[in-house]
DNA sequence: TTGAAAGCGCTAACAG
DNA sequence: CTGTTAGCGCTTTCAA
């Protein structure tokens, strides 16, 4: 491999003069960037940016932690990251943690081993042991936000979507609306479960927990959790999903067991994905801007690492009910 | 920071001694290491992997080209890759290419530059501008594979399964079976257009360039290839699409324009994705083992850098017919 | 089993 | 504008 050293031979220059061609070209005559420039393609040299990133202390390279990289919402969002970080010269490790507290830890490890510069955190996990270690280490939170704590944060506001999307729901004549949520500990559920609470309250409509059943996101949880909802006796005329996926897998599921939609069940979702406008009959939803959360998200961690400033900033970004064929006001007996 | 020769100052010990008790304990006396244990706990040091990495010329970091992230099938891919990673000690750098050469020639750069020890593509290009570096640096290819090229590669038998699917669709007595492809430059879309014709050729039906349209994988582009397939004066009684996205997209545009499934058009998908078996009528489709080929890239490409042998291995995975409702015997007139 | 010392390839004062 | 030089924090001979 060559080396730095070799190259400034050729080049009968010095090292340094070398680096400073590459790294600060106004700093070098014209003449002498030449003579570097052809002994680096007469030599075919790679600075080695290991050595480079070692020297600097700085290693370009941000850690993203997502739960579930196959869920195509965290796909979007690290999408956006990813653009967003190429743009500012950093590059992305990717650390699929499946929500488990261990793996996160490892992964956040490498922000105190000095092989990343930043966390980006896609959960509402606090990814170390101790809590303090936050304030030491850049670390931005977004889309499943942790509350009561000083990381940057950039988020939706899901308990006024959810609200707005029940009040739709409502103003169609559902009184019972089930709720396919995601995890329990997750603070999106809880919001959305909230926003839908508000909702009811304010509808003076009852709050009926039997209507209410967990998913873990998949197409797969949302069957399964209709059928619990249609086999238990207070039959909902609306389900709300907290996601699309869920909310395809129950339309599957209560077609299957005969009803209709929307004449007999109104189904909406969360998110927008991809396959929402496909659905038969097309999915009323939420959607989200994934990529832009990505893109903000990797502009934060970059002013956060280069300013030193680990203050307190909340964003939330922008969504919109998308009105479609799976939600209809309620059949009149 | 804590460096490690605050460490062995504390333990009254060499730095040598501390790296050592680190990487190699056994050659550590226990009293030594506990020494030095209780050093690294009371100064609370991390070692600078950066700087470990750079002294033993290791980056263990791997660089994953995929074209799109956002596509599911590739994601999961991502996460059979990144599972084994952890294990072997390895990270994962994401590279989102977009298909683009430009972008994955700069991520190839840094394994040039000693910023990753390997690539995995996923796609059927060579990201090197000179082809002679896919000898000089460990790649491996996997999903889409190039051809007639000596990189060691994980795929599916590409034109087996699409003959396998074209012959089913055949036996079910269609004549006219038409194709919503990938994009016309991968390999994949090469193979599988040429067992279909296989299929074809073998049945004594004639091949109808009219009714093999490209889309891009999209359910949206699913959905208006479709369109332009239905537009058109030979009506297919059957399409075999390149991905369950654009067969989903598919089934709604069929629908939509009056036409049912699979009584007039029988539809059949490729991938088995999480929302195949919810797809209304369930969607036929050929299963492969995403995250098994992530796996297999992982581990191939740790022996690829680990012995240097840079060598030609092709690894076929198994893939595996699902049969559902979406694909049935033609209509008698 | 341990320590001393060299040095990985690069950048960044500092001096000229 | 350019060169000299001193390390960054770690691993790894080599010798004890």
């Amino acid at each position: 491999m060559t080396t730095i050293r070799e190259v400034s031979k050729i080049a009968g220059v010095s090292v340094a003069t070398v680096s400073r061609t590459l790294s600060m070209p106004d700093k070098v005559s014209l003449k002498t960037q030449k003579k570097v420039q052809s002994a680096i393609a007469q030599t075919n040299y790679k600075p080695n940016i290991l050595a480079r990133n070692f020297r600097t202390r700085k290693a370009s390279t941000i850690v993203v932690l997502v739960p579930d990289i196959a869920n195509p919402f965290f796909s979007r969002v690290i999408r956006g990251i990813e653009q967003t970080a190429q743009k500012l010269g950093y590059a992305i490790l990717l650390g699929d943690t499946q929500g488990l507290r261990e793996r996160e830890y490892t992964y956040a490890n490498m922000v105190k081993t000095s092989q990343a510069d930043g966390i980006i955190q896609l959960d509402c996990h606090m990814p170390f042991a101790d809590e303090q270690d936050a304030k030491k280490f850049p670390i931005i939170n977004v889309c499943d936000c942790m509350k009561n704590s000083d990381i940057p944060t950039i988020q939706l506001d899901n308990v006024a979507a959810a609200k707005e999307i029940t009040e739709h729901l409502i103003q169609l004549g559902h009184q019972k609306i089930g709720l396919i949520h995601g995890p329990k500990d997750s603070v999106i559920t809880k919001d959305r479960i909230k926003g839908y609470s508000q909702a009811i309250k304010k509808a003076n409509l009852s709050f009926d927990q039997s209507i209410i059943v967990e998913g873990d996101y998949s197409v797969n949880s949302g069957a399964q959790a209709a059928y619990n909802l249609l086999k238990a006796s207070a039959l909902p005329t609306a389900i709300f999903c907290f996601n699309d996926e869920m909310a395809i897998g129950a339309i599957h599921q209560i077609k299957e067991m005969g009803f209709k939609i929307p004449e007999d069940i109104s189904v909406a979702g969360f998110d927008d994905n991809s396959f929402a406008e496909y659905s038969d009959p097309p999915l009323t939803t939420v959607s989200q801007p994934a990529e832009d959360f990505g893109s903000r998200a990797m502009s934060m961690i970059y002013d956060v690492i280069n300013d030193n400033e680990i203050g307190t900033t909340n964003i939330f970004l922008p969504y919109k009910l998308i009105n479609r064929k799976s939600t209809a006001a309620i059949k009149k007996d």
